[in-house]
DNA sequence: ATGGTTGCTTAGCAA
């Protein structure tokens, strides 16, 4: 099995890219985040016409979240649903045969200090609080997204200067290991444990081109699935910018690469 | 350089 996650930032500017990566990749689930639609734009029947079944959970011009699938979705989940009033699209989930997928779009938190800031504290607590109330830590589940705080030194270029904001202060690391403490696997650390690894690089200032990256896109899964993945990495082909072509259409990436982790079958 | 680029929605916000 195996499962993809991409912060698309736009699915329907990013359609063809999208067709592309399935046809590339062809991933048995790819969770989808930033869709910056409603429902309604999503390109459903594109998505059905290359062999993928889709839950979305989209929003007007921010957030959104789906998830496609090879086979059929079961018990689909939208939202945190834990009562509080939050018109945010940023968290879906389906099971596939014995294994659960979460996607979901954390939030970036602005700066430090901010009511944004307020909002993704209060958020990573949510989400834990959902994953104890929708799962178990014994399951076989793949928590995966745009998580928006890297781990540790070997997940920036630049640790120095990203410390004091909302991807790396301490308080926002302390955030993601609550997620990672609630029973979670880093799948892409269970293979590579170099550094220069990225999953995002800023649209600005050139950071592509000065490699000048973050990895902020996780596919973290219990300790009963991390045990069958046999491969996880990052499509950053999928990041490079291309030539531009001569008619000037534009063909941006999203500012996101791909991840991806593969999965043995279950034992027994 | 309080900068830079992209997307949604149309001048300002979010990332």
């Amino acid at each position: 099995m195996k499962i993809m996650s991409w912060n698309v930032n736009s699915v329907r500017v990013r359609h063809d890219r999208l067709l592309a990566l399935l046809d590339r990749h062809a991933p048995d689930v790819l969770c989808l985040q930033e869709l910056k639609t409603e429902d309604k734009g999503f390109p459903f029947e594109a998505v059905r016409a290359a062999g993928y079944h889709a839950v979305t959970l989209g929003q007007k011009t921010y957030n959104g979240v789906a998830l496609l699938s090879r086979t059929e979705p079961a018990e689909v989940l939208r939202g945190l649903d834990d009562g509080v009033e939050d018109p945010q699209a940023r968290l879906i989930s389906a099971r596939y045969g014995d294994t659960r997928v979460v996607c979901v779009y954390v939030p970036n938190g602005g700066e430090m200090g901010s009511e944004k800031w307020a909002y993704k504290q209060a958020w990573y607590a949510r989400l834990i609080a959902w994953l104890s109330r929708n799962a178990s830590s014994r399951d076989a589940l793949a928590l995966c997204g745009d998580f928006n705080v890297s781990f540790d030194d070997r997940d920036l270029k630049d640790p120095a200067a990203w410390v004091d904001g909302v991807l790396y202060h301490p308080d926002a690391r302390a955030l993601l290991k609550g997620v990672v403490d609630w029973g979670l696997v880093d799948t892409f650390r269970q293979h590579q444990s170099e550094g220069g690894h990225y999953s995002w690089w800023d649209y600005r200032a050139g950071a592509w081109q000065k490699n000048d990256g973050l990895r902020i896109d996780f596919i973290l899964a219990t300790q009963a699935l991390a045990a069958r993945c046999t491969a996880a990495g990052i499509d950053i082909a999928e990041r490079k910018p291309p030539k531009k072509s001569p008619d000037g259409k534009d063909d941006n990436p999203s500012d996101h690469a791909p991840i991806w982790a593969e999965f043995g079958d279950a034992a027994g």
